[in-house]
DNA sequence: AAATAAATTGAGATACCGTATCGTTGAGAG
DNA sequence: CTCTCAACGATACGGTATCTCAATTTATTT
């Protein structure tokens, strides 16, 4: 279950660390703010505060459980650590997001940072655009 | 002179929008935050409100004689728009930012937004490291 | 099972970046 | 020069995220 996860990731296992964690594995959209993950356990009546939702989110960061981008559109969103890297594609109208791993372009990454005289740690690619979906049309 | 630029931009021409101009174009570095400029504002003794600043570049942003990014560390920085598109690498510890262009990545990028089904409006690809640089180390 | 020490929680206060408001100032057309 | 409206500075405000703190809960030790 989540309890060994959490376990093994040094925390205590806490009814919000579970209720998030199997949140995040259930969730329909696999990148979620930390507002998002906030409503949803209200709409599943728990009762977890928006600043234990912030503190459980950046814990399961540090713990690698999770991954948190920064996209355009202000807040950060979380996502569940599968191991592999990926990049981001979001469509600027209806927010749709989707994951693609290029290996060229983590090739040229690397070159870069080699000739430019800097250790890479990380990095982040996002494009943005407006997606072809029938069902693109902006949020409420 | 900075007047033609900004009148260019269909911007009336006023002290602190000269005065903005010209401290983008005279900095030490190229990339730099609000907060950044305002305090330089403050050094040279210019009685500019930091609202005023927060105004001035996003109407140069918007006029296109300015870009701005967003970096991991929180603030955005605006950079004057060199015309050219390039991307960042950013150093962890002493914020050094230096720039760099891939035509290989910029393709692959069309390419994979194509395979995915999204009309491209831009991207923002950072990456970041640790700088090699002597004088690397992290700021007060 | 009860006691204990330490970690975690929720509510609210607080911090931070950036934007909106508003009365005053000043650019620039006529 | 006069007049109009854009732009200004100060300050209040908004949204996201973090901090504080008393009360609770966990997990270990009797
Ligand atoms: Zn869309
Ligand atoms: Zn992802
Ligand atoms: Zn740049
Ligand atoms: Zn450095």
């Amino acid at each position: 279950m989540e309890d060994q996860e959490i376990r093994k990731a040094g925390l205590k296992v806490t009814a919000p660390r579970v209720k998030i964690l199997e949140l995040l594995e259930n969730s329909e959209q696999r990148h979620v703010s930390a507002e998002d993950v906030y409503r949803m356990l209200l709409s599943a009546n728990e009762d977890i505060g928006l600043a234990t939702v912030y503190r459980v989110l950046t814990q399961f960061e540090e713990a690698g459980l999770v991954e948190k981008h920064h996209f355009e559109d202000g807040h950060s969103v979380f996502e569940l650590n599968k191991g592999k890297h990926h990049d981001h594609i979001v469509c600027v109208t209806c927010g749709r997001v989707k994951e693609f791993v290029d290996e060229t372009i983590e090739d040229r990454q690397k070159k870069i940072a080699d000739e430019l005289g800097f250790q890479i740690s990380e990095h982040d690619l996002v494009i943005y655009g407006k997606c072809l979906d029938d069902a693109c049309e902006r949020k409420p």
